[in-house]
RNA sequence: GCGCCCGUAGCUCAGUUUGGAUAGAGCGUCAGACUCCGGAUCUGAAGGUCGCGCGUUCGAAUCGCGCCGGGCGCACCA
């Protein structure tokens, strides 16, 4: 409703303008910064004085008193006829509107018409009435004529699930190498890019969620050579807290461990789903360490690093089980000198695939849930790379270095990109001497496949295979996501093409969101520079790096973790004295995502149960519910409320907070709504949403009531803002804002005890459009369930 | 060296992309809140050279230039 209100204001000062000779002014219209001032604002008098000869007040009265008119002679259906028409000139110049605060938040309660139905100005208002319409307007958009025209047609398709033909978004996210726990780094990640999708699919885009998993890198490769390579104390020390059965045995610890996974593979009891039980990628999360430890103590311990590696690029026969593949590590002899290639490539993949599993369930209890898992050894089994090699070449985007110290290598040339100016060496190598593709170089056909735009000579799509790899089910928009029961099927690449799955129809997106951080900022931009100098310009300005900040640990957290864990870390003064300590997988220090979250509930499930009082006590599951809902919210809103280009240096303290700014006041702010409601419904007091908007219609709101309905009414605004900036901090905001208003109206106007009916009407409207709109920031937006109780 | 980011209250941060009216929260500190829809709440107080300087502008935390301090990038790693 605002926004169209906006839209048609903005259009009306215009025509006034033009009709004073100032043709084609860009309008916009602001909040004033108090309310009291009043609704809208048109600042834009004042730049024109200079033009137009004439002092600021003197053009904004000329304009305020000609809207007028136009405003009161408005058909009672259109926008302007939600505006007052005494327009007021204030200070040097600012030209202030008011709504009608009756009509207008009778028009807000109102759910929205679906298109076909009633008039074409109400079907306007209503549409824009869930923030769609009017939120396009501030997005900076696909290019023209991509996106199958603004307004009508694609707003309200997306509202009805929308046709297959709309531009598809894909967002990347997550991206976590398999080989070890998921940490606070990486949640950071999964939030950021899960608020995207919540609000792409609010605009109503078409979104395709990705989960990239590296399967064929060096962090898995170690944890391969842990497996099969560590000093049998340095594994058992590892493997033995989670393994018990690898304790004790007549074979080489090496065996005993290889046994056990298979088994436990075999069995279905490789990946735990319970929270606060040790898991495989925490066993990884300990033994990789102790890797990259062993390797700065015997520098040509690596050769098994380049061994293991050079087995993943080659991959292994379709079939060829995890049981024979331990069978043929296991059997020469104790530890085996030349492992088969093959077996070495099946076991990782059981690795990868057992901590992307973890990873996914993890994720999943944040309520973040994915559509594709493209698998990078896919992309290297399919050719996706021949491919793409194949394109830079012909369009001579890349050349063969023959000396120099590239020399051997194929590069791309940077050095005529604005981008890269001002370079000491403006070269990026794509394909290495030794003739193995670099991860740029994979990266660039990658996401050539998810513009759509990786094409075989014939034209035909150059595409993956697709096989299910899992089924879920997320109940509710903030919901857990849950594996194992439900009918939405996961689906992961495979690197052959007859593998088909009816309705798969991955990549190809109009546009594309990598979430990444910012310190891959220089790879991201040799992947857009190709993007356009293989001829797509277009597709390279859709090719968007979200980048933010990382996550580290401040230095009392680090000193909490060494204490919790017994550990030291081996960090200097130095490192200890600065803001924030960097984490790091290799060293094992971070906090991880899983021991965070079981934390949480734990201090949640205290201050639950702390506040229950003297009756009947809690239902466990209630408890564990309810605890569940609030850790979420806290650790959600934690991620998402500061802003992208800032380190967020984690701490504990901070992190366990449930009052002030956090997560918890936010849902309490709901549950407090709700709550007023189930007490009228108690006394037969509860109304109808019908009733109170018709109640409400002639009624004077006062400001402060008001002052809520309007920051509702702003959602749809703050959704586009955060989007096109990508700064969910924004909406972070409003939410805080949005909840803190309320409760500070929820101890000045009570319902149940309100003086008289008109008086209830009317507050039990706005509470009601409130209820409404923190629900769906809070669950539908920024992912935080809210709970029945608190 | 080159590039990007950060610097706002004692602390942690919004606000900077589109310049606008009296720069906002939370934590912490101090003082308070009705037998009343739940105190994870609310009210009040104290707390600011928006890192520094110059410039553009009717108007700068916001734009430009130059400094200072801090972080991160600039691999035949991923």
């Amino acid at each position: 409703m605002l926004e169209n209100v906006r839209s048609e204001l903005a259009a009306a000062i215009a025509a006034e303008l033009s009709d004073l000779g100032v043709a084609d002014a860009a309008v916009s219209l602001d909040v004033p910064p108090r309310r009291q001032l009043g609704d809208l604002a048109w600042a834009g008098a004042l730049p024109l004085a200079k033009a137009l000869r004439r002092p600021p007040r003197v053009i904004a009265e000329a304009v305020a008193s000609r809207l007028g008119v136009r405003i009161s002679t408005a058909a009672p259906d259109h926008p302007l006829a939600f505006v007052e028409p005494e327009v007021a000139v204030e200070g040097p110049g600012f030209v202030n509107f008011r709504l009608r605060r009756g009509p207008a938040l009778a028009a807000l309660l109102r759910p929205p018409t679906r298109r076909g139905e009633g008039g074409r100005g109400h079907d306007r208002l209503a549409r824009d009435g869930e923030g769609v319409a009017g939120a396009e307007t501030s997005e900076p958009g696909f290019t023209p004529g991509e996106r199958g025209g603004r307004g009508g047609a694609s707003a309200a398709e997306a509202l009805g699930g929308g046709p297959q033909r709309s531009p598809k978004v894909v967002v990347e996210h997550t991206n976590i190498n398999p080989n070890k726990a998921a940490h606070i780094g990486h949640l950071r990640n999964a939030v950021l890019g899960d608020v995207l999708v919540r609000c792409l699919r609010r605009l109503g885009r078409r979104v395709e969620v990705q989960n990239y998993v590296d399967d064929t890198g060096v962090q898995v490769a170690d944890v391969v050579v842990g497996f099969l390579f560590l000093p049998e104390a340095r594994l058992l020390e590892a493997v033995a807290p989670f393994w018990p059965e690898v304790a004790e045995g007549e074979e080489s610890v090496q065996v005993r461990a290889l046994r056990a996974l298979a088994s436990r593979d075999g069995a279905g009891t490789l990946v735990a789903a319970e929270l606060g039980a040790g898991d495989f990628d925490d066993l990884c999360w300990e033994l990789y360490p102790r890797v990259t430890r062993w390797y700065d103590e015997l520098p040509e311990a690596t050769a098994h690093r380049a061994e293991v590696l050079h087995a993943l690029e080659g991959g292994f026969p379709a079939g060829f089980t995890l049981d024979a593949a331990v069978q043929r590590l296991a059997s020469p002899d104790p530890r085996p000198r030349t492992p088969d290639p093959e077996a070495l490539a099946r076991l990782a993949a059981a690795i990868a695939e057992a901590n992307l599993r973890c990873h996914l369930i993890t994720m999943g209890r944040l309520a973040v849930a994915y559509d594709v898992l493209p698998h990078e050894s896919d992309i290297l089994h399919r050719g996706f790379w021949a491919r793409a090699f194949e394109l830079l070449k012909e369009a001579d985007a890349i050349r063969l270095e023959s000396e120099g110290k590239n020399s051997g290598c194929w590069v791309m040339s940077l050095a005529e990109s604005a981008e890269f100016a001002g370079m000491a060496d403006a070269d990026k190598i794509l394909l290495r001497s030794n003739g193995t593709v670099t991860y740029t170089g994979k990266d660039i056909a990658y996401q050539l496949w998810k513009l759509g735009l990786l094409r075989d000579a014939d034209g035909a799509l150059h595409d993956f295979g697709y096989r299910e790899f899992a089924r879920f089910a997320a109940p509710g928009p903030a919901a857990a996501v849950t594996y194992g029961a439900g009918d939405r099927a996961l689906v992961r690449t495979t690197d052959d093409r007859d593998d088909r799955l009816p309705g798969a129809d991955f990549g190809g997106g109009e546009r594309v969101y990598n979430v990444i951080d910012v310190r891959q900022s220089y790879p991201q931009k040799v992947v857009k520079e190709a993007i356009r100098v293989l001829g797509h310009g277009d597709a390279a300005e859709n090719s968007i790096h979200f980048a933010y900040e990382m996550v580290a640990l401040t230095p009392a957290a680090v000193k909490r973790l060494e204490a919790a864990q017994g550990l030291d870390f081996g960090l200097s003064a130095e490192d200890m004295a600065k803001p924030f300590v960097e984490m790091s997988g290799r060293r094992g220090i971070g906090v991880k995502a899983d021991a965070l979250l079981a934390t949480l509930v734990a201090e949640a499930e205290r201050a639950v149960a702390g506040r229950q009082g003297e009756g009947p006590g809690l239902a466990a599951a209630d408890l564990a519910a309810r605890a569940r809902a609030i850790a979420v919210g806290a650790l959600r809103y934690q991620m998402a409320r500061q802003g992208r280009n800032r380190v967020l240096a984690f701490d504990f303290d901070e992190a366990l907070a449930f009052e002030g700014d956090t997560g918890p006041y936010l849902q309490y702010s709901a549950v407090r709504a709700r709550k007023i409601f189930d007490k009228l419904a108690d006394k037969g007091l509860a109304g109808t949403l019908e009733g109170d908007a018709a109640a409400v219609a002639e009624v004077a709101v006062p400001d402060d009531l008001w002052d809520l309905v309007v920051t509702a009414a702003r959602t749809g605004e703050m959704v586009a803002k955060a989007v096109a900036s990508l700064e969910f901090s924004l909406l972070a905001g409003h939410a805080r804002d949005f909840a803190q208003m309320f409760h500070k109206l929820y101890h000045e106007h009570p319902v149940l005890h309100a003086e008289d009916e008109a008086t209830r009407a009317l507050r039990r409207a706005v509470f009601r459009l409130f209820s409404r709109t923190i629900d769906e920031i809070l669950e539908s937006l920024l992912g935080i369930p809210v709970p029945s109780e608190m």
